[in-house]
Order: C-alpha cells, then structure tokens, then sequence
DNA sequence: GTGAAAGCGCTAACAC
DNA sequence: GTGTTAGCGCTTTCAC
C-alpha cells in the first residue's frame, strides 16, 4: 500500500538542519519578514537539500484556510448542446490566477435546475472551506444559487455581462455595447436588412445582446422591424428553424446575428440546405466565438467574450482583495473576430 | 474579513451533546462498526441539530489521506484547436466517481511540451498529496510524464487507447477495433476506395486507428493502397490538405476516414469548396464525437470514445483497489455514431 | 462497544 | 530577529 509520508521532510527536520527553530522555517517558507538574509538562506539551503514541501492539510488545519478557490458554474454536461468552450476558457483564467499565488482551484459543476443544488453547495462549502469562490454566468443571476452563496459568508466575485453600474464584487464585460458594434460592423458593410435571432430567454446574458443590437441598429440610423427578430432557445436546431423562417419572408434580411455560435450554426445549415450562399447572399454572426465557430463551413464572424481573462481576475481579486482599487478593471471587453460567414452584399 | 469557523460545530460538540466519546462520533462519521444503534441514532440526532460537518483539513492531516484525486491531461489551451469535448468528459466521468465516494477532484491540465513538466507535477504531488492520480492520454503514452508519476509513488490509473494486454492500472478502450468496424461499415455501403487521413504522429492512439483501418480493410476484402493513405497532423487544415491531395487523384477515393473529427470537418470543407458532395460522392467519417461533429454540415459519422466512462472507472478504482477483480471491466467499449456525411456510392 | 490520550505538521501568539 | 508554547480538529493506538 502506498505511503504518502514515506520519505517527507517536515519543518522539524528542516529547523533542524538548518539550526534554526520550526517558527523561523515557517516565517522562510512564507515569506514573511524580519528574517536575516544569512538566516533565510541557510533554511532554503536544508529545503531544497531536504526536498522538503510543506503539507498542505497541516497548514490549512494550523491556519483556518484551505488555500482552495472554488468555481462555480453551469454544468454542462446537464446540457443537450454542450458549450465546453466557455467552460474551459473560465478554468484556464482562474488556474492562471491560482499558480501564480500558489492556490489550488476546485471546480464544481453545477446544474441549477437541480431542486437540491443549496444543499450540494452547503456540503461543498462545508467539506471543502474554499477561501473564496467564483461564480460564474448564468448562475451568478440566479437568486438560489447567489442565495447559497452568501449564506455561506464566503467571499464570492461574480462573473456576469455588462451592466450600468459595476458591482464591486463582479467582473463584468461589455457586451451590449460590443452587440451594438458588430450590428454597426454589418450596416457599414451595407446591409440594411439585420436579423437577430435570439437565445434562451432565461438567461440574462441573452437580453443584453438584443439591447445591443437595438443600440447598433439606431446607431446606424436603421430603424427596428420586429418581423426581423426571431426567438431560439440557444440550440442549434433553433437556429435553423429561426433561418428557415427569416429566409421565407417576401423580404428576407441579408444578415443573420444570432445571440449565440451554436445557433449561428444552424442560420448556416439552413441558408446551405436552402442554396443560399454565405456571405455572398447573407452574412452570419454568432455570439461566443465558441471552438465551433472557426470550425463550420464558413467559419463564423463572432464574438469573443473574454472569460479566461474575467476568470483570471475575479481569482486575483479573492486572493487579494486589495487589488479592487489597484491594477486592472473589473470591466473586461469583449471584441469581435471577423471570419468568413460576413460580407458585403453582393 | 471572512471567518471560516464562525459557527462550525466540532467532534467535541457534537461528542458533548451526545454524551458519548469523540472517538465515538468519528466511528459514526466513518462508518465504522462497533457502535450500538441506539448509540450511532443519538450522535447522528446531534450531528443534525448540530449541523456538523467534519473539518476536511484535520481529517487528512490525522489520516495522512488527502481525499483527493488528481486528474492530469494534456491541457488543451496549449493547442491551436481546442478538443475541448474530451477534457469536459473525462472531468464528468472523474467527478461523477468521486462524488459517490466523498472525494475532492483536482484539475491538471498539463502542458507536456514544457521542460519543466517533471517538477511542476512534483510540486503538485508534494503541495497536494493526492491519493490517486488519473493519468490521461496522450499524457499516459509520455515517458517523462509517466515516470515523474511513478516517482512519486502514488498509485495511479492510466487511460489509453487499446492495447493486445490490459495492464492492471489502466482502463483502455478497443479503439483499433473500431475503426476496423467504421471501415467494413463504409465497404459495406458499397465504397471500394476508402482512403485515411492519419493525425499527429505523436500520439500513439493515432497509430491504433490507422492499424484499425488496415484490419478493417482486409476484413473487407478490399486491398491496401497508400495512395489513399495521407499524413495530417491532427489539425483541420491537414485536414484540407489531405483531402485536396486525395481528391486530385486520377481515381479519387470514395469515402475519406479521418483520424479525428477536427481534420474530418477539414476533409468535408475542402470538398464542399470543390464541388464535391457529400455523402452523394464522397462518405466522410471521422473519430473523437467531438461537439463539432454535429455541428458541421453535413453531421459527421464519427467514433464515439467512452471518456466519461473511463475516467468514472479509473477514479473508482484508485478510491476502491478492490474492484480491480469484482464488478465492471477495465475495457470500455466505444461506439460508432453514424450522421449525415456517409452513405452508399451514388 | 466505548473511551483516554497521543499525536498528525503546521501557524499564531507572545516571549526573549 | 528568533524561539517557545499552544493549539487547529481530527484519527489512531490501546486500554477497558
């Protein structure tokens, strides 16, 4: 059976190697101060020649802190359609921000529709006392989760879209406003006729991009007609059916934004199903810059959110705190990537 | 600031209210024999009234068990092309182990192209101490990734692809097997020239799927030519590439089998460029169920790798050594998932 | 069946 | 600057 102290050094054997009491080997290891530069090395040296790590439940228990940052989001895997690369990217920002200090990240998958999701985090609270947590979009707009959360006490940064006013406990990114660009971005290529499909009505994310576009459309001096605004779900077959539809009116748009890839990518089945040629007779735009955007024929104009670096943020800002005046915005932008699915028109 | 232990309840409360040992309650926790019912009913009244929760960080510290696995793959933001797809089934598999068995999961995506992969793992292992490690493909076929595993001797589980002998620690699927099948299933349909786009040349599961299309071959009485056979190298653009190569052939094949989906969707993007239709002129299948492959048009045929299953029961078996011998077998079967881009020669 | 006592390896006061 | 002394909350002998 294995052995997970077989041969570790613990600070005893270090102070003692070192000359030195345990107290000093702690204040070395954490880099704390009032320890003389002779000293300090002298204790690194009996570390690194004892191979010694310091273990983490002891300190954790000696501490009150588990040095463990939670995040928290929608779990996929309670989905049909899977969006992994959204939760990928918000994985790869709160490691980032974890390495960097040293902190290790948990993550827990969530599925709100659950009746007993309160319950689970309470455990996982309870189990786990993550230092802070992470919250991630959609659950950081839904009162049962947000609820649970504050129970706990637990410090907590949500990660959500654009709003007036910036919580100080959030990240947020601008995407209404970049919604109201790409609108501007495909008047400026002449289209007169914008389509908006929209996404699942439940999430909130999904009204700000209609605002968006609504703001880009006046920006561009081109007035609203709702027999141009279709409603999905966010799945790829609503896609289709929002194209299908749009495609059939006497005067169909010569653009299609939709308020998410997955959904995008049905606008393209259909207009390819129906012969119509992408961009050449309507260009196509999609939300989330998703791994598949890039993947479909023709690859998608999207929108690129940027959640890895949100992530990243909303871990530094638990970590330390104090970083909510200094450095960085707690506003990150979002920005458009242009591929093949948009055009002038022909 | 935050305080962890506002109002934790602790074995000594809980031990005092039921007027029994705390010895006692750690048996009730634990689950441990030797406490009369009437005993076990009054500490768990009390652990209730008490909302008690043990203290994960005494409880490792005392036990010398973290309670944590460690799931390490090949990170997936070091790549162009994201395979997204596989990362999220192996952490669905993994969690769904490990909460039916009250155990934490530790993400590690692993960059092994980095010098310093060995002492970024040891740092890991020693700041950490998982009680078992999952080792992912392609990580699980890198021999300076296994060893800095092996080192640390904590037990681990591989997953790979198959192989003539299951080693005990590993959980592997029959994926040569499969691909045999994907192509007697294309000769079936009346394809003579069946051609094979081989992925990165690193990965040993590459090698696997192109042997499995040589058994596939012979098993169909169809002889191998490599003029139909073209090196990619993983990526949708070798993809392109390949299928431009093979369909300026005097006799172009009539059905392309990819090593993965990511170059499959290459394949079909350069026919449809060229005219080429598909399933009526060219059957196009590739291997990974990668969420794009249904999102393509048309719907890729692909292979279905049971990742969340192997995780699930690589995880089992690092928290229940036992079951190597009892329930479920280490094999895990994939599975063949036909779409729209095969179909009989027109 | 149940309990008492001794740590696990570290951090946190406070003394020097 | 550095050391001493208590614990953190649990599991683990081993005694009864």
């Amino acid at each position: 059976m294995y052995n997970p102290d077989a041969t570790r050094a613990t600070v005893d054997d270090v102070a003692q190697a070192a000359g030195v009491s345990i107290k000093t080997v702690s204040r070395v290891v954490n880099r704390e101060p009032n320890v003389r530069a002779a000293t300090r090395e002298r204790v690194e040296a009996a570390i690194t020649s004892l191979n010694y790590r310091p273990n983490a439940s002891a300190r954790n228990l000696a501490s009150a802190r588990s040095h463990i940052i939670a995040l928290i989001y929608d779990d996929p895997s309670a989905y049909e359609a899977p969006s992994s690369g959204y939760v990928l990217s918000l994985q790869e920002g709160a490691l980032r921000a974890c390495r960097a200090a040293n902190r290790e990240l948990l993550i827990h998958p969530c599925d709100y529709r659950s009746r007993k999701v309160s319950e689970e985090l309470q455990t996982l609270f309870a189990q786990t006392r993550p230092d802070g947590i992470v919250l991630a979009a959609p659950l950081s707009n839904m009162p049962k989760i947000v609820n649970a959360v504050k129970a706990s006490g637990i410090p907590c940064v949500s990660l959500s879209p654009g709003r007036a006013k910036v919580p100080a406990n959030a990240v947020v990114t601008n995407d209404q406003d970049i919604c109201a660009e790409m609108t501007a971005y495909l008047a400026s290529l002449g289209h007169q006729r914008i389509a908006f499909v929209q996404g699942d009505a439940k999430h909130k994310a999904v009204s700000n991009r209609f605002l968006g576009y609504l703001d880009g459309l006046s920006a561009s001096g081109l007035a609203r007609n709702d027999h141009y605004v279709v409603q999905g779900d966010s799945s790829i077959a609503s896609g289709e059916r929002g194209a299908e539809q749009l495609l059939s009116l006497p005067q169909p748009p010569t653009a299609i934004f939709a308020a998410n890839d997955d959904m995008a990518a049905g606008v393209t089945r259909a207009a390819l199903r129906r012969g119509v040629r992408i961009p050449d007779d309507l260009s196509v735009a999609g939300f989330d810059d998703s791994p598949l955007a890039q993947l479909v024929f023709p690859a998608l104009t999207s929108i690129r959110q940027p959640s890895a670096a949100m992530a990243q943020r909303a871990t530094q800002l638990l970590i330390n705190p104090d970083d909510i005046d200094n450095g960085g915005s707690n506003v990150v932008p979002a920005s458009i990537v242009l591929r093949e699915s948009t055009g002038p028109i022909a």
